[in-house]
Parts: C-alpha cells; structure tokens; sequence
RNA sequence: CGGGGUGUGGCGCAGUUGGAUUAGCGCGCCGAGUUUGGGACUCGGAGGCCGGCGGUUCGAGUCCGCCCACCCCGACCA
C-alpha cells in the first residue's frame, strides 16, 4: 500500500472531481493504466465489481438469460450492415490491420458493443419461431476509443453485461426491455444504494441503432446526471439489417424483435462519487468487499489477543459478515484506521486489553462516526443491525438528495438560471423537436435525459419555443 | 481536435537572473531497536545519466528549437 498523509487527501467539500479521482486511486480501486485512456482495475475495485455481478447476473439468470462468450474482434463489415450503428461508433473504434505479421484483408473492429457478432450468430442458429425467445448474455470488456476520459466513468476500454434478446412479438420484446431497465435499477436501489430515475430517451439521445433506448440516470453530488444503465429497443432494425427470419406458426417470414441491455463499470464511478466523503471511500455494505475490519490494538505479538481476535472473527464470519483482520501491529492504530477509513469499510472494530478483559468489542461506523462497545454474545446482532442500517441510510440519502435537487422550471430565464448555479434535474416541458433540444444543450450544457416511464401529459409549452408540448422531461448536465 | 498544465530516486516536490564540488528535501522502502486506544521515534542504509533528440555555451536540470508522454478543462460518449 502507497502511504500517504491525511493530509493530503483531496476534499470532497472543496472539489468533487478531485476528490474523485485521489480517493479512487488512494483506496486501491484503480490506477492509470500505461496506455492512454485505460485503466487497471485493482483488486479491491474489481472485489466491487464481482459484487456488482454476482447480484445482477442473479437477477439475469432467474429471469431465464444464459451467459455465452462471442468475440473480441468483429469483421468490419458486419458493424456496417447497420446505418446508424456505423455512423454512431465509428468515430470511437480501434481497429486491427494486422495480425500475424500481414496486413488483413478484411479489418477487424474491437468490439465496441456485440450487437453485430452476436447477431450474425443468431442468424445462423436460429430459424423458427420454437428457437425465440433468445435470451443470452455476455460479461465481457469493449473499446470504445474516447477523446478525453475519467476513471471508471469513462475510459477507452470497460468492462460489462451486455444482455441481447430475440422475441417473436414487438409485445413480448418491449416488455423484456423494461425489465432490462428495471433490472438496472434493482440493482443500483438495492445493491448500490443509488436512487436513479428511469425512463425513456429522447431520439438524438438514443442509441445508434435502436428505436428507443431507456435509461437510468442517477445524480451525482455536483448536480451533474450520470447514464447507470440503458435498455435498447432495437426493434426490427438488426434482424433487418442481417436479413435474419424464423418462420411463424403460420409459416411466413418474420424479423424478430430484438432487444440489448447493458451496465458497466461506470457504475462503480457513480458509486463512488454518491458515497463519500473527505475521508475517504464509504461503500454501502452490500456492495463493500470488506463489511467489517479487525483493527487489533496491541504492544506486540498478544498470542491471547490472537486468539481472541479470531473467535470473535468466527463468530462474524459464520454469520456471513465478511470480516477482515488487520493484525498488523508494526503499523500504529491511527495509520491503520485511516487506511480503512479511505478504503470505505462500513464497520470497524477496535480489538486490544480493554475489550478482551470485557468479553466485548469496540464498534465504529464509517459513515455517522458512531462509536460503542457491544459484549460477545451481542455482536453479531448488533453488527448485522448496523450493516443493515447503513445500507438503508445510504439510499435513503441518496433519493433524498436527489428529490431536494430536482426542480420543475416552466420558464427558460428560470432553466438557465438553474443550470449556471448549483445545476441538478430539471423537469421542464420539450416540444420534442430536436432543434430546441440542440440549442438548449449549446447554451446551457444541460441535455434530455429521460421522459419519466409513468410521465402523464399535461398541456404546457415548449421551454424553449414555447410551442405547445405535453410532456416534461428531465433536463441534466451530462457525465 | 481546441485550451491549460506537468515531466527531476517508488510517491510528492525544491532547485534563484546559466557557475563549482557529491543534484537537494519530505514521505515511502530496507536493517536494527524502542513503540502502539486516531496517521510513532532513534540510529544506520539503498535508491537519480533531471521525459527524448538536437542546438547555444568554456560550462545546461536551468537558455533555445523540435518531439514524446501523461493529467485537467471543452466538443463525442456507457
């Protein structure tokens, strides 16, 4: 571990993005990577990571998707058979011209997404309407080269699911959609403790190649909205482009329906970003790789202390908290909580003479800086109340931040007003005309980022033009 | 791609308007010892052709030119 000063550290009061990126490398969840725009995910981040897959590739599985593997390297031309697809990724694509020590023939695309791929195989394995719905997914890493990036929230090369489902109907396509997006949500509410909004995009905001794309956008303390997730409703659009059909019941040539999820790493970042604070990391239990650390307090080696260090570890361990022990007493007790601290572990419990004489633990809470004392019998009770209040208290701050910061603006004085002071969501009437979206975007930084899925109409006027408009969307500066 | 910034031991920096010798300092690292309830201390060590190339000069970390890399801010994006 890189010691470092507290001191030092960068303070999430005084600058967001700052303390961002310090926290991010100081708690060892990644560093810079030698190549421009990547990074190296450590394995404290990657335990985050693993978490974050185990509860949605859960959820994955229980609604019947199976997870296959497709390649890393696409033929280019199968990312041109769709118009838009092409025209959306093809400013950000790596692309092999050589292999083997020859120039190729035909250039291999690294995968941006695998739409394509996966597709072509579709097509090749399934050809009747007993073969749908396909329900497959992927956890897998893509390259999508961008010009300026950020650590976890973008970097040229990221790691995530990508679900992509064929139905018979557009009914029963849509409705996988949705629970895509709901699945997404699930996760950053329960696992995550993020309150983020769901809903659809708007059409310049979509993704390339989709007929409508919908989002989870979640924001972050600096007023900005990050993108956590998107479902796309690729309509007939691939199936076309591939010039894929199953026959139906009746016999006649159908496009099936298609339809492809996805959620990054960039979650990792938005996590971050929400629960923090100057002293570091604070992970919501759930998602912590580490729920509990032992910091044992002793003048040296204490073969008692030991021993009494790893009852109290079993107990923990056997009610499934998972617990740590940090016996490294060359290190003082203060570099130690520190070092826990930055690293955002819910729990810490101070071991030495005093809580051995007493048969009890000393506790402290990483997010509220509570401290107390709880005998043998009690803790784990009493550790497992804690975690639970924590992960609660984490979402529950989070939506709360999120309401307080969201604003309903019926004028565009009021808009920009708004968007050039403490920033956050905006739910403002939008004509639906790109144009208006267009300027408002070059004049305020702020873009659509979603209209609500329960959204009611209502009669209003365009923020911009003032047309008439029925629906308010939500406005945000974008991640 | 536009704007800004930075490259000097592992990390963070200093290095006056060009002048010396052995390029300093803090942290970290290694060894020995003493310590441990909120970032310990003492002593002793290891570690650098100052991003690269070229130029000016008796003399360049320092001046000039070109290049490279990375970071931050904008446009693109999960």
């Amino acid at each position: 571990m890189q010691k470092f000063e507290k001191k030092d550290l960068k303070k999430k009061s005084v600058n967001l993005s700052e303390w961002y990126t310090d926290i991010i490398l100081k708690a060892e969840l990644a560093d810079y990577a030698p190549v421009k725009g990547c990074m190296v995910i450590r394995p404290y981040g990657f335990a985050v990571w693993e978490k974050i897959q185990t509860f949605l590739d859960g959820l994955i599985k229980e609604k019947g998707v199976g997870n296959a593997y497709f390649p890393l390297l696409i033929p280019e031309k199968f990312l041109n058979l769709e118009k838009e697809h092409i025209e959306g990724f093809s400013p950000h694509l790596a692309v092999v011209t050589i292999a083997g020590g020859e120039n190729l023939k035909e250039k291999l695309v690294i995968r941006p997404t695998s739409e394509t791929v996966m597709y072509q195989m579709y097509k090749q394995w399934f050809h009747s309407w007993r073969d749908l719905p396909v329900l497959i997914n992927q956890w897998n890493n893509v390259i999508r080269w961008e010009k300026r990036t950020y650590l976890f929230l973008r970097t040229s090369e990221f790691l995530w699911q990508e679900g992509h489902c064929a139905h018979l109907t557009e009914g029963e396509n849509r409705e996988m959609v949705l629970w895509g997006i709901k699945a997404y949500e699930k996760t950053y509410a329960e696992l995550l403790a993020m309150y983020g909004l769901i809903g659809i995009k708007s059409q310049t905001e979509k993704f390339a190649g989709a007929k409508e794309t919908y989002s989870i956008e979640l924001l972050m303390p600096d007023g900005k909205a990050l993108q956590g997730g998107t479902s796309h409703d690729l309509g007939q659009n691939f199936s076309k482009a591939f010039d894929w059909t199953v026959l139906n019941k009746e016999g006649k040539k159908i496009h099936p329906w298609q339809n492809s999820w996805g959620f990054t790493t960039r979650s990792i970042g938005g996590l971050v970003m929400v629960n923090g604070d100057d002293n570091g990391l604070i992970l919501p239990p759930r998602v912590a790789p580490i729920q509990t650390v032992i910091i044992a307090i002793s003048s040296g080696e204490n073969q008692k202390l030991a021993e009494y260090i790893e009852k109290i570890q079993g107990i923990l361990e056997k009610s499934g908290v998972r617990v740590k022990s940090d016996n490294n007493i060359t290190a003082s007790v203060g570099r130690r909580f520190n070092d826990w601290e930055v690293k955002g572990v819910p729990i810490r419990l101070e071991i030495g003479q005093k809580e051995m004489e007493k048969e009890s633990v000393t506790f402290a809470r990483r997010d509220n800086f509570d401290k107390g004392t709880v005998g043998i019998d009690q803790i784990e009770i009493k550790i497992k109340a804690i975690l639970g209040e924590m992960q609660s208290l984490a979402y529950e701050n989070h939506r709360k931040f999120t309401l307080d910061n969201t604003y309903k603006a019926d004028s565009y004085d009021q808009f920009k007003k708004i968007m050039t002071g403490k920033r956050g969501l905006i739910r403002a009437f939008w004509c639906e005309d790109k144009e208006c979206e267009a300027k408002i975007k070059a004049e305020t930084k702020a873009t659509t980022r979603i209209l609500p899925l329960d959204a009611k109409k209502e009669k209003g006027k365009c923020i911009y033009c003032t047309k008439a408009a029925v629906n308010r969307w939500y406005f945000a500066q974008a991640y």
